[in-house]
DNA sequence: TTGTAAGCGTTATCAT
DNA sequence: ATGATAACGCTTACAA
């Protein structure tokens, strides 16, 4: 009935002709605490006069917000917009909302910025692919914030994280490559600055040293997982080691990159290069040709981190631990037998 | 230098030995009010015995929270990514944080919502791709928060909103057809229940009355913007009118959905079918082949949005208004000329 | 089961 | 320019 009211606790105890405390505790629904008819009688009441639970207060007073933080690189980047999906889902259905900020380029802005969170006092941060050496997760660790990394690890088994397994995933990739007949496996890796294009870099380089010189197996870092970072590696790539067969990109936007070298340079795909990529992003089924790649468990991941995280906000001192997802392979049409050139 | 501490302004304060009131005062900068001398001093020392400022206790005290809850429908759709990215920036900007939820399919839930983000005492709502009529946009009213819609329109003209300019989009994708060839041409519609689906719509029976019979200008209604709802879509599409030359889905996703069916078809893309999206998706420039649509000006809209936004939330009484935005047209290849059957 | 009273950390108003 | 005081709305010991 009312308008945007300002009708406190208060106003619904001097209704109901009872104490605060008692409607407080009514509301609350806070079992055997208050006689079911009274609690029924303060509800009515306080519907009735329209009154709003004020969730800053009780949250100054209880020092629990119930908010989480959600870092997240970029947005636009499809690959995170379904991780932070399934996060914000999760945490949800346990009574957290999600403070969702994108990750500044500055390191004192990313510091600073968990002071802000911190100072907002939210439970604790979801941290996409940052690595933990970032000033970032240093003031988290300060600030005593409970912190989970989401698609990265923690090389210092600093914090909690949940990744996927990089080595399967180069196992897989070299593998199909291998059985295709590819004797030449080029790796565009991520930048070596973060875990997972270390991790997958060092994974391919174990993988191919048994299977020959490692001129055939070159590796050319990308200055970042992009689309544009990825041209430009393919551009030194090519130049450098112009007889490889096959790519294997650090990730689909990398590939991505990759493909427009090759278009522009009309080198066919899978005929002339076998391309995969990783992650399986949406729409990467539907490019030009339908891109072979690795399936990260998205769902899983930020189910699972969702979950860890809310053990590390239930227990203060949860060791810190790693979840390690199995990817997929996905065979699409990128990738073929090598062709005599 | 101290850890996760519990230092207040009265600690600080002791400290320096002031009263809290001014540590307040100097600690926020207030212009005129605090000797320059003695704020020096009073932030050295709140810096040594590392004091953290509670903005939770602020923001109860104050009513002021500083946080935009932005609500989406789905963040794992590519278009929705870009404009939370432009969103969320240009607010941090003006110092808000984001608070992102997706949109519960159940109307009483989203109602919910709306009340938990009020409770929350949230400055205002950003929500992207609602319809005015939704329970949750009454619910806002009900509750005063100051509301922006994003990329739908408010028929009722009870909210502000920032939209794009769908006659234009239509205008732009019939002349293009037109001018190939084309005279039987389809439209995939949203859902009516969406006022972007009305409008491309109508607009599309306003630009085909003049050409010809009805007939060479079918509508078939999608379910959602979704790529499976255009599947769906495109499937009735073609049993009922198997003649048209060209097909204007309603957004980039629907036009997937319908390139699925005509792959599995046989129906070749641009040979036999044009096929025209809307939005410009992120990725779309990559499939096969690669599609012609329509650029909304993502960016422009974000900022739009967020400075209307702050302009609500500087003026509860600044009358609603509509910010409507110039889409522009790409031309890629999934249209051409029209071949005899 | 209910009432009492204190207090969370900050800022705004008023007085000095 | 600074200090004193009260108040924001809620929860939680503790007492009854």
């Amino acid at each position: 009935m009312s308008t945007s009211s300002h009708v406190t606790i208060e106003d619904v105890a001097r209704a109901a002709g009872v104490h605060p405390a008692t409607v407080s505790r009514a509301l609350r629904g806070i079992a055997g605490k208050v006689s079911a008819e009274k609690r029924a009688e303060i509800q009515r009441i306080a519907i009735e006069i329209g009154y709003q639970p004020n969730f800053v207060a009780a949250s100054f007073r209880t020092k629990q917000t119930n908010l989480a933080a959600i870092v997240v690189p970029d947005l636009s980047n499809p690959l995170f917009g379904p991780i932070v999906q399934g996060l914000e889902r999760a945490l949800r259905q346990q009574h957290l909302l999600s403070l969702v900020v994108q990750t500044p380029e500055e390191p004192t802005e990313r510091r600073d910025l968990v002071h802000a969170l911190a100072g907002r006092q939210v439970s604790g941060l979801l941290v996409l692919a940052a690595e933990s050496s970032d000033l970032m997760l240093q003031a988290a660790k300060e600030r005593g914030l409970p912190t989970v990394l989401v698609n990265r690890g923690s090389g210092d088994r600093h914090f909690s994280s949940v990744v996927n397994d990089d080595r399967e995933s180069v196992r897989l990739v070299v593998a199909h490559l291998q059985a295709l007949g590819h004797c030449a496996i080029a790796h565009i890796s991520g930048p070596s600055a973060s875990s997972t294009g270390r991790a997958r870099r060092e994974a391919f380089e174990d993988r191919t040293r048994a299977l020959g010189p490692k001129a055939d197996f070159p590796i050319q870092e990308a200055a970042a997982f992009t689309r544009s970072a990825g041209q430009a590696a393919a551009r030194v790539l090519l130049k450098r080691r112009p007889t490889v067969t096959a790519i294997f990109a650090a990730n689909d936007l990398i590939a991505l990159g990759v493909l427009d070298v090759l278009r522009e340079r009309g080198i066919r795909v899978p005929a002339d290069m076998s391309l995969v990529g990783h992650n399986d992003m949406p729409l990467v089924d539907l490019i030009d040709p339908p891109l072979t790649t690795v399936r990260v468990p998205v769902e899983q991941m930020s189910e699972q981190a969702a979950q860890l995280f809310l053990e590390h906000l239930a227990r203060a001192d949860l060791p810190v631990s790693t979840r390690v997802l199995m990817p997929t392979f996905v065979e699409r049409l990128s990738t073929g037998r090598p062709t005599r050139r």
